[in-house]
RNA sequence: GGUCGCUUAGCUCAGCUGGUAGAGCGCUACGUUCACAUCGUAGAUGUCGCAGGUUCGAGUCCUGCAGCGACCACCA
């Protein structure tokens, strides 16, 4: 059977129908039953739903990965392991890809109204959503797809009902008037998060704005206080300054008197309602409440004073356009100015403005706007300005601020509980940091705007009445409660799609039910995301956890990196940098992919791959996979047909090498189990890999090769396949999470031990966690000699350049106790890595290469034939100094007294040792020395 | 402006609780030894950003500086 491997890994034929298997098994289906009646640990992870119309990349790849991972190893473990998928409707980017397709066709969604496009958006999620679920599948994802979820199924839509009804009974959803984040392109408003600022190089202008006749009397006083120097706030500027304009209150050459504003967006003065200046600022205490002519428009509008206006920035005086601007709204609220509104909602301006601006888009009306105030004068500068910008995190359009009747979430009381989780550690971030950062928002955490202006979503549930009345309900209502009237609107909004997205630890298992999965799963365990969505998912996860549970939805919160192409630019479509890991999978399999992103994964650091050369990128993936193929094709192949013992019963038999790899497989069990514990999957990952890589192939196999052979003695052949049988088990079992498809398929191909329980699947095997396996630390420290004694006469050889061909003879001295018996027991294992003709005990004498060993030893091939003698001294000169140098710091350690007397006495004996060791080395060395100059003359 | 993080071999990065540095790729030389050339063997390469400090001893702790990055808030 095991001859018909290929001698490379094909992953291809393979992987497909490795996957199936685990499906047709169940391994990835885990009941509640399992928990609540079996009794099992549960260990729950819920995907960070992906866009319903997503399609797989890099960044979902290194997600799912980890999360595979995690669960494959938990599932090993024992633990009820589950792992539960689903899509995101994602309200804005799935409305926004339907829209494209309309407008391809020439057609607005208003041209097929809101029922139509609803059911075009289904249509279409029906035909091609939900794709990327199978494309998890070619990477290996282990998850329960009986449990599929979206977030638009009727019981998350359920759900979302529910929170909201009970938030609003609360009183912590409310609708109301406030400038909100909107989107002139989708025409919705977004949250606060949903606005990415962009630092932008932008201008900053200011604009003279002419004071009312009325107030010149006030203007005089202020200005004399000022230039009298009494005023409490003296500009810093420079008198330049003062002449150019750019000071608050100046009188020009035409005689009247101006104040001075800025903006960075011109179009809004059209909508000032007023001038603000900080109560306290006694330049201008004698205008306030003094009137301005608002250029352009012919308004008159008032000085007032707000505590909110920053006196030493610009002229200390700020425009006040409530209807345009956060703190704008809020000067107004407190001073009573009006709210003048003047844009659509596709930002034109609206009839507001006088005729020759009305209907302009706001970029061509500032352009106007400046161009009409330079005309008039009253332009008084312009200043480079760097700001960032909010654009819309689905479009990149420039976001408008704006007043606008919406729905928010009152997040103040909800974000307690869930700071506090993580302050008494409720729950964990790793890497830890995140806490901080997590901390931070919540402590100056801001309302939420949850109502979105689009059609493709959950719909609110809150219904108005003819007769005033508003109607906020679980189901449907037929008829208003109050007036018994059948004519009611619903809202005509929808939620933000994180809205739902903030459920789904519980709406996967069917809450408001009190359901067996989530009596069985809830809460679950950890989450594994991207640190962009932390505020806009994880962190409101944990409210909603805390609001409907008591507790939080996991406990282990990790963030892991973003996928970076070669020169460290984030993979995105727009830059066209993007890895496929389809045909990353095709092309390599998904263990290359897999080995690759996770032996990359430190906490806390981006992966990164060179889309420009795909193949170097997952080369040692790829690499590491056909590694593995490889040693367990060899190993089938030299295990042969007849039955294995269990290791039990060749105890006696095993050599050197075998209580060595058994306890080397330990270790790299107990090493492992640790690492992943702290989801360290990069240590996990690589201390695998040298464990396969290192000691199985390059020394494992290599010295049992002579042993599997038909001239090898029976019982150490018997012990070499028990062993290597064994290690292979466990190996495979260790790799496994990370490389599932390769070990798989060794795996069901490895012989079994007679009697020996065979687990189902590898899938299911238990974990070798290193707790009490096989372990010798003498074994380690005679395999550490034979190592050393082959690395060294490896070295030597090529130094000296002695053919392949060429056996040696090596002398061994002044070595460890038990090293010469490890050596002999070893001797044809030792011929066939290092050459070697013959190891003896006696020292060498006369003219050869020498080197020492790990353990202290001294090694010694006599080599008149072959080597260069002035060249072998030349080497020794360098080997003393090195020596005598290393001496000189451990000496100078032990003559400090302050060392030897508050260093830990192991440290310090530890020292005493090494200079003892490194003295008789150099003594050693010294005298060959003096020999080979003595035989040269 | 605030907060956090990063700066270690040519490149990408590891280095946990302080004891004179590691991996992968790349590079050099040799090798068609019958599992693997997607391989093997051997080798080269670092004043661990700069300046101070604590310590017997500091990539490892503290302070300052410089450069880079992220996040948050925005001053009109």
């Amino acid at each position: 059977m095991s001859h018909e491997l290929a001698p490379r890994l094909d992953p291809r034929t393979i992987e497909p129908a490795r996957y199936r298997a685990w499906q047709e098994g169940g391994y990835f289906h885990v009941p509640a039953s399992a928990v609540l009646e079996d009794g099992r640990e549960p260990y729950v992870i819920v995907i960070p739903p992906p866009n319903v119309t997503a399609r797989l990349h890099m960044g979902h790849g290194l997600n799912n990965t980890v999360q595979d991972v995690l669960i494959r190893w938990r599932r090993m473990q024992g633990r009820a392991a589950l792992w539960v998928p689903g899509t995101d409707h994602a309200g804005i980017a799935t409305q926004n890809v339907v829209e494209r397709q309309l407008a391809a066709e020439g057609l607005h969604r208003d041209d097929l109204g809101r029922e139509k496009f609803v059911e075009r958006v289904w249509s279409f999620v029906h035909q091609t959503g939900g794709v990327i679920l199978d494309q998890l599948k070619a990477i290996g994802a282990s998850c329960d797809w009986e449990r599929t979820r979206f977030t638009l199924d009727p019981e998350l839509t359920r759900a979302v009902r529910e929170v909201f009804v009970h938030l609003y009974e609360k009183d912590l959803i409310y609708r109301g008037e406030y400038i909100i984040n909107w989107c002139p392109r989708c025409l919705t408003a977004l949250s606060n998060e949903e606005a990415e600022g962009a630092e932008t190089v932008g201008a900053l202008w200011h604009f003279r704005y002419p004071l009312a006749e009325e107030a010149y009397e006030a203007a005089e006083i202020a200005h004399a206080a000022w230039e009298g120097g009494e005023a409490s706030h003296a500009d810093t500027r420079g008198d330049e300054d003062v002449a150019a304009g750019t000071t608050g209150l100046n009188r020009l050459e035409d005689g009247r008197w101006y104040v001075t504003v800025s903006t960075t967006r011109p179009e809004t003065m059209l909508g000032d309602t007023g001038v603000a200046v900080h109560p306290e600022d006694d330049r201008y205490r004698t205008l306030v409440g003094a009137e301005v002519e608002l250029p352009l428009t012919g308004r008159r509008i008032p000085i007032v004073a707000d505590a909110h206006v920053d006196p030493s920035f610009g002229s200390g005086m700020v425009k006040v356009t409530p209807a345009h601007d956060v703190n704008d709204f809020e000067i107004a609220g407190r001073t009573g100015l009006d709210i003048l509104d003047v844009m659509n909602s596709d930002a034109t301006l609206n009839d507001e403005v006088p005729e020759p601006f009305a209907g302009l888009d706001r970029f061509e009306a500032r352009d106007r706007v400046l161009a009409a105030l330079d005309a008039l004068g009253l332009l008084a500068g312009k200043e480079e300005h760097t700001h960032s910008v909010p654009r819309c995190y689905r479009c990149d359009t420039v976001v408008e601020p704006r007043l606008s009747d919406q729905w928010f979430v009152r997040m103040k009381p909800l974000a307690e509980p869930a700071l506090e989780a993580v302050r008494d550690g409720s729950i964990s971030f790793t890497p830890p940091h995140w806490q901080k950062v997590y901390e931070h928002w919540m402590e100056n955490i801001r309302d939420w705007c949850i109502s979105r202006q689009l059609w493709w979503g959950h719909r609110i549930p809150v219904w108005y009445c003819e007769c005033g009345e508003v109607v906020v309900a679980r189901e449907d209502p037929e008829a208003c409660p109050k007036c018994g009237s059948a004519a009611l609107e619903q809202d005509p909004d929808v939620l933000d799609t994180w809205f739902s997205s903030q459920l789904w630890p519980f709406s996967v298992f069917g809450w408001p039910e009190q359901t067996d999965d989530l009596k069985a799963f809830y809460p679950g365990h950890a989450m594994v995301t991207a640190p962009e969505i932390l505020f806009f998912w994880v962190a409101r996860m944990v409210m909603m956890g805390y609001e409907f549970h008591g507790k939080a939805p996991f406990s282990q919160i990790y963030l892991h990196g973003t996928v970076r192409d070669a020169q460290g630019r984030k993979m995105s479509k727009s830059l066209g940098n993007g890895i496929d890991p389809l045909e990353v999978v095709h092309e390599f399999g998904a263990d290359a992919m897999r080995y690759t992103i996770v032996s990359q994964c430190a906490v806390g650091t981006d992966i990164s791959l060179d889309h420009e050369d795909v193949e170097a990128a997952f080369a040692n993936g790829r690499n590491f996979a056909n590694k593995i193929w490889n040693a367990g094709r060899f190993a089938l192949l030299s295990l042969g047909e007849g039955p294995v013992r269990p290791l039990s019963e060749v105890e006696d038999a095993l050599e050197l090498e075998d209580r060595w790899i058994l306890t080397r497989t330990t270790i790299a069990g107990r090493t492992a189990t640790r690492a992943l514990e702290r989801f360290r999957l990069h240590d996990a990952a690589e201390g695998l890999y040298h464990y396969f890589w290192g000691d199985v192939c390059d020394w494992y196999l290599e010295l049992v090769k002579g042993r599997l052979g038909p001239d090898a003695d029976d019982a150490s052949r018997e012990a070499a396949r028990s062993t290597l049988v064994t290690v292979l088990d466990r190996a495979f079992r260790l790799l496994h999470p990370v490389v599932p498809f390769v070990t798989a398929e060794l795996w069901t191909r490895l012989p079994w031990p007679e009697g020996a329980d065979r687990p189902e699947d590898l899938i299911v095997a238990p974990w070798p966690d290193g707790v009490d396996g096989f372990e010798d630390a003498d074994a380690e420290r005679g395999m550490r000699d034979v190592q050393s004694l082959v690395v060294e006469v490896r070295r030597l050889r090529k130094e000296y350049g002695i053919p392949e061909g060429e056996r040696i003879t090596v002398h061994v001295t002044g070595a460890a106790a038990g090293l010469m018996d490890a050596l002999a027991a070893q001797a044809t294992a030792l011929e066939r890595l290092a050459r070697i003709g013959r190891v003896a005990p006696a020292p060498g004498e006369g003219v050869g290469a020498h080197a020492v060993l790990e353990s202290g030893a001294e090694l010694f091939v006599p080599l008149e034939d072959v080597i260069d003698i002035s060249r072998e001294a030349g080497r020794l000169r360098d080997e003393i100094g090195r020596l005598e140098g290393q001496l000189e710091s451990t000496h100078g350690r032990l003559a400090n007294e302050k060392f030897t007397s508050n260093a830990p006495a192991d440290v310090v004996q530890k020292e005493r040792d090494k200079a003892q060791q490194l003295e008789e080395q150099g003594a050693k060395l010294r005298e060959k020395l003096a020999g080979l100059e003595a035989g040269r003359s």
